[in-house]
DNA sequence: ATAGGTGCAAAGCATTTGCCGCGGT
DNA sequence: ACCGCGGCAAATGCTTTGCACCTAT
């Protein structure tokens, strides 16, 4: 019953304490993208010796070693989610603070183009969209369970 | 001598105090994306008598009167320009910090479908690209003077 | 054994705010 | 005159850290 980050942990050659291999399985079991002290509540149910520092020490060493990816949504606190389940992006309900996940392949292609054109290599990027979801109710999608509505297209005020 | 941001704000039926008049005249000048802490150190060097808390509530106001927008590169503080001389987006230089800014209808038709295809309306969006300056120098844009390296598609540490 | 991890509380940072005297309109 | 401003310092909220003890390896 080794979760799958903290194989991923074992396999960079870290320290698997108590604490870790706790968090280790809440990440691996969370299916949306948390932020520090979701995760730390979490954490707690399942073991009441741990403190919300060894949280953001861990995710943040977990995020040195690429086992995670640190996503700001505004909101004035970041999010985690685990590396790369295929390349994708995040639309924001802007009233209840969900997250949709999507691909979109053209959308790399025209931001590489508009990098070159600039004179740029092209590093990194970041997409978001912010939506209100639509009247007519018709497809269900992976959406999360909580967080507080995100304010559209800026950060929060803290 | 009245600056651009402070025709705006007289529009808007602001109260103009020496201070504002200032953080207008600073706004109007400045073609880059200055974080707060940079407006406040150009408004001291026309009137001392300002204090950053007044550049944090006008800067702030005026956001809310929708003639500033707020920006959030990374680097753990906002910066502000001008609402909309036309819409554009901004590829900021991993290295320098520097931001230059291009513009893109084909994006903005992509965001819009997407949205669409996942039951959304389409509020607002973010759209950054980090990169890095090709070794071949061939074009000059227009880039900023100052500011840190943003880490490339992640807001800094604190 | 020992390098590194943890808890706790304090420190840091950007940003906001309470209080109160002051200055536009 | 009046209500909104601005200065100052204290308060906030998220995140990091110093210190002393503890624990995987």
């Amino acid at each position: 019953m080794e979760s799958r980050i903290e194989r991923l942990c074992v396999e960079r050659g870290l320290k698997m304490t108590g604490q870790r291999r706790v968090i280790a399985r809440v990440l691996s079991e969370a299916s949306d993208h948390p932020d520090v002290e979701e995760l730390y509540r979490r954490a707690v149910t399942l073991d009441r010796h741990i403190s919300i520092a060894t949280v953001y020490r861990t995710v943040r060493l977990l995020e040195e070693k690429g086992i995670l990816e640190r996503r700001d949504f505004g909101g004035g606190r970041a999010r985690y989610e685990p590396t790369e389940h295929g390349r994708h992006y995040h639309l924001i309900d802007v009233e209840s603070g969900r997250v949709v996940e999507f691909q979109d392949a053209e959308h790399e292609r025209l931001m590489q183009i508009i990098a070159e054109r600039l004179g740029f290599d092209l590093v990194s990027w970041r997409l978001e969209l912010f939506g209100r979801r639509r009247a007519e109710p018709e497809l269900a999608e992976a959406a999360e369970p909580a967080a507080e509505p995100a304010a559209p297209g800026r950060s929060a005020r803290r």
